[in-house]
DNA sequence: AATGAGGTCAACCGCCCAGTT
DNA sequence: CAACTGGGCGGTTGACCTCAT
């Protein structure tokens, strides 16, 4: 299970936990790289930071997945698309590897999602970046607009040449989405007060 | 009881970007 | 300015588990 890097890989041991854990309760997070030279684990910064994010942080959810908590991903995900940190970090509790996985393997299957035949807008980690510092107050502080908001309409699907599928809008149809088209798309994710489950419920009604 | 298929999910990989030197 | 480093992202893999036969 060692690597000629010299790094471990494959599961945690309960061991390897400890030392992750006794380290950030000390010194914090960040500085993965630090931490697997300091301690000796035989990890790398990147495993090390997975480890934490996805499993050993507390504020991490284990356990199913709840009815709102799927309604809700799945509402996120016709907005944006594949970006899972992002709609992860609208998943109180939840990691953008749970979520990831959890559409894979659940809500994709029960939405009849076939596999994708096509590709997101703005896939680049860059798009996120610009939009996270909108999307991560609650009190809603900064609710401006992300840029080039229509190019990258909340990175729904878009359907390739000739492809079909219905969860994707067509090229067309996106560039003819408007400003206000984006921001409505959008109002649900700044309200993250309503006790409702951030919006949820207001779409719900929206909806029908 | 054995085993093969399918499902699940933790972890890895490759890429990208921002910050630092 | 280029090179390097650290951190974050989405896609993918593979070990493990469950269930049907």
């Amino acid at each position: 299970m060692e690597e000629r890097s010299g790094y471990r890989k494959g599961l945690w041991t309960v061991e390897e936990d400890r030392i992750l854990e006794n380290y950030v309760k000390l010194h914090g997070k960040g500085k993965w790289n630090r931490l697997a030279r300091e301690t000796g684990l035989k990890r790398c910064g990147k495993s090390c930071r997975l480890r934490w994010v996805n499993y050993l942080s507390p504020s991490v959810k284990r356990g199913d997945f709840s009815e709102e908590e799927d309604d809700l991903i799945i509402r996120l995900h016709n907005l944006l698309g594949n970006r899972w940190s992002l709609i992860a970090g609208r998943v109180p509790g939840r990691t953008d590897n749970q979520v990831k996985n959890h559409w894979n393997t659940h809500l994709s299957k029960k939405l009849g999602v076939k596999k994708p035949k096509y590709k997101t807008v703005a896939t680049s980690s860059r798009f996120s970046r610009e939009l996270e510092p909108n999307f991560d107050t609650p009190s809603c502080s900064n609710p401006k607009p992300p840029p080039t908001c229509n190019e990258e309409i909340i990175g729904q699907n878009v359907v390739e040449d000739g492809a079909s599928d219905e969860n994707a809008v067509s090229l067309n149809e996106l560039q003819e989405l408007s400003m206000s088209d984006c921001f409505e798309n959008l109002a649900f994710l700044f309200s993250y007060d309503d006790p409702n489950l951030y919006g949820l419920n207001s779409m719900k009604s929206q909806d029908s």
